[in-house]
DNA sequence: CATGAATGAGAATTCATTCAT
DNA sequence: CATGAATGAATTCTCATTCAT
């Protein structure tokens, strides 16, 4: 029962002065996420921490899970804006680009590990909204076209399953580890070996 | 900073009557937990559904997260026992014990795949319990033996860095695959694929 | 607008058995009062730490307040029977033996401060009781037969005021500066200042 | 056992709206402690009684504690402003300012007995306040001094004793005498007895 | 537009007390 | 009679959101 849940920004700030409100906003909200978690982030205290007034809030925002929204959308963008060289790079080296994706993805990730802990708890409201999937689905759109890309000469019958099981396995194992508080130094080994045993298994050169 | 939680029932029920109502109080929690997630899972609510005063449910659970607690507590224990046999099992065919094992890890987390979902954003809190870091302990621990007997003969040099590679890879994807409502199918297909993955890897004979 | 409150035991117990369990609540309350103040003293917290049942708590005492009247009689016998030689003590020295009375009723004051602060927060909505008055006076009048004979042979015009200021003079200072946990030897410095100087002024031989 | 108890208003009202919100508060909260007492002194009754939200209240008042003190504060200035007069009149006539202040005192205290009757019960909580304990203070101050004055150059051994002691017995018995109820003329009777026992002991000229 | 102010609804928890066995 | 069980009514406090200026 998908609710209605309107999402979208209630007006695009254009005066400078409102663009600094709603940067306020999200830098607040951001900041909750990290230290307080997702039950700490209330519309009232984000305002109060950004330093605007709580109608001011309502006045961008339809509702506090809009406000979610926008800076999940932010926060996938920036670590998406990391993660663009290594998906671009070009050449067949496929087994090595593969592996330094993992690594990379691995450590991206581990970066804002608290953020992205917070995200997924709060965004639980979020996940039946159209907006949010597509948000997603976009992300997820690159990866597969990069492991399309690296899988595709070893093309086992059905390609779309294999990429499929490989992103979710590597974004579900990411999310876990990171969220675990795993040491960088093992970080990286386990993203090795992840690399590794796909490589091995689907023979990527 | 592990609050000062405590998560331990208050009384234990005697008559049959009592045991009735700790029973209404679980199943609520249970069906609101599956039907309206976390965010629908307070203590009026659970005791409302169960047809209790709320008095009555704090007479014999201190705090919400006691009973959210003890409906983990009751839900692990079950899924456990659906894959004790598999972990039990003896028999040196670690190839097929590890194939059998994750589909079946597969399909029990799938058959609850709502609760465990509703229990995995609502636990958020318990996780700085003493008593919540141990239950997750004591069912680690089972796979874990489970993965390292497998992995035994075949020793690598770090051989607990290769069980938690693995339980934690085996456990977060099944996680995250049924979280997505991948069809039975496509479950067990993953399953396999991750199974042979493992074996190929690792040459589990 | 004196309450419905009444304040008598419903039963007296007879049988060994119910005499023990009454004693346990009466110990029970008065050690939550000493320890945790009027706000802690509540009918089930006092049936528990007493192990008695809660409905046998309201076996014997109608409602709370029964049991705080209880506890305070006892406490005001208690004292009494500590200052009863005082007062009885036959003689005409009487200003020493005032001297010897103030001494004591800080001492008493003091040896139990804690309690008795506890019961007089607790005790106000006893205060409309015809009981508790009587229980007062009571106290009182013994305290006022003393004083007004050490008064008699000064008696200025009023002796019943003058009685009444001195009790109540003493009795404040008493509970003011206990309650304040004045050190034993000030008390003592205390008590002979206040009682040199009703001496001083009545002229007491 | 110093709690965690914030006392401070969380924010000023500014608009005249707010103003006579709070003005309300404080005024229902006067009304009641002084009819229904400590006990009825709950937050909900508070707003319900001042015609506001209980939300509203707790925009104001961190809670209810809060509101105690800042009415204990407003009641003690109103106090000490009565009493100032008397305090900072000049002249060595230290017998005559003694009397009038033991008068004005005992008045003072009587015409709102009801409200420091509820105060002083309520107040408990406020005790391990260090805000509570600074304004208590500061009004003592004023009174030691005052009397310092006019023991000092009958000075015995030692003064601070000697105050300490005069302080305590006149407010403990300015506060139990105007507790019971005394009539204004025996009152007046009661305080002008203490001073002259005050004035005879200590030879205040 | 931005701010101050306000609030309905609900959350967690407690308490005094009664009832059935 | 003692115990287990149950509960109506409060109590403190929070939250998302709206409105008036």
């Amino acid at each position: 029962m998908p609710r209605k849940l309107d999402i979208s920004l209630k007006k695009q700030p254009k005066q400078a002065r409102a663009i600094a409100t709603v940067d306020a906003i999200v830098e607040a909200a951001t900041y909750i996420l990290k230290r307080h978690g997702a039950a700490g982030f209330t519309a009232n205290k984000v305002a109060d921490k950004a330093g605007v007034n709580i109608a001011s809030f309502y006045q961008y925002f339809p509702n506090k899970e809009a406000l979610l929204f926008h800076v999940a959308t932010l926060t996938w963008d920036r670590q998406l804006a990391q993660l663009a060289p290594v998906l671009a790079r070009g050449g067949q080296d496929h087994a090595a680009k593969l592996r330094e994706f993992i690594r990379m993805f691995f450590a991206v990730e581990a970066a804002e590990a608290d953020l992205r802990r917070a995200l997924r708890i709060a965004a639980v409201e979020l996940k039946d909204t159209a907006q949010f999937r597509e948000l997603m689905d976009e992300g997820a759109a690159l990866t597969r076209t990069f492991i399309e890309d690296a899988l595709r000469e070893r093309a086992p019958g059905d390609l779309s399953f294999d990429v499929r099981f490989i992103v979710l396995l590597t974004t579900s194992f990411a999310e876990r580890t990171t969220d675990e508080g795993t040491s960088d130094a093992e970080l990286m080994r386990q993203a090795d070996l992840l690399a590794d045993m796909l490589i091995g298994h689907y023979g990527i050169a």
